[in-house]
DNA sequence: GCATGATCATTT
DNA sequence: AAATGATCATGC
């Protein structure tokens, strides 16, 4: 599915990611040799896995960076015709009883957001799946001044889950980072700590980074 | 079920 | 219009 070989370098993978700004998805599509859906209603991971094959990412569900050898994670980020990001952005699965073993020194969120590509991809549904085009990927790491904020929201909301006060987390909490399911439906349930401390079957959790958040990192790079 | 990739659809 | 809560596809 990927004959694309994986970048050999920090600098190659900019470059061949800088090399996309501009293209349509229909180009991209027809270098992969696969064809564009419809819409991304049944094909919520195409666009993200398009741009994998793109920039030689090794595909599949491995839980590693997505250019391990660059310790690089990849993310797509739909925007407006503000160039403003107009979704969340998934970050990682909690493990809801085991992430009292966690610190965020340790956790996955900070793991997987040590260093991000990001790829803005034009998200307006007005805007036919094939003829939207991508914009000027950045390189990102994260620094002090976004860490402090994910940090005390990922305490904030990690000690709410292993309090077992999950039926009490919104997405309205935490600034940056939030808590909302990560689910195939509402049947899909796991194991989690309630009230008083009990296993109770609940909505799997993800945490997620509020749009804010990618809005602030955007701007910062391209105001 | 949980990892990968997210967007959809409804509410506010 | 933006945010929240729900959902979709695929592989192991």
């Amino acid at each position: 599915m990927n004959s694309n070989s994986p970048p050999a370098s920090i600098d190659d993978l900019c470059q061949r990611a800088r090399a996309l700004a501009g293209q349509s998805i229909a180009t991209l599509a027809q270098r992969q040799n696969i064809t564009v859906p419809t819409d991304l209603r049944q094909h919520k991971g195409w666009q993200g896995q398009l741009i994998e094959m793109s920039l030689g990412a090794s595909a599949g569900s491995k839980p590693l960076p997505d250019f391990p050898k660059l310790g690089i994670e990849l993310k797509t980020i739909p925007i407006n015709q503000q160039h403003k990001p107009c979704e969340t952005t998934f970050v990682a699965s909690i493990p809801l009883l085991t992430i009292n073993q966690e610190t965020w020194q340790t956790s996955l969120v900070r793991k997987k957001l040590a260093r991000v590509l990001w790829v803005p991809i034009e998200g307006d549904r007005a805007i036919p799946l094939a003829q939207r085009k991508i914009g000027m990927p950045l390189l990102w790491e994260m620094d002090a001044a976004f860490e402090t904020v994910l940090q005390r929201d990922w305490e904030e909301l990690t000690e709410m889950i292993c309090l077992g006060q999950l039926e009490k987390i919104t997405a309205r909490l935490g600034t940056y980072l939030h808590v909302r399911p990560k689910a195939a439906n509402a049947k899909s349930l796991c194991w989690g700590i309630g009230q008083t401390g009990e296993k109770i079957l609940t909505l799997p959790r993800g945490f997620y980074l509020r749009t804010m958040f990618t809005r602030e990192l955007l701007a910062q790079y391209y105001a």
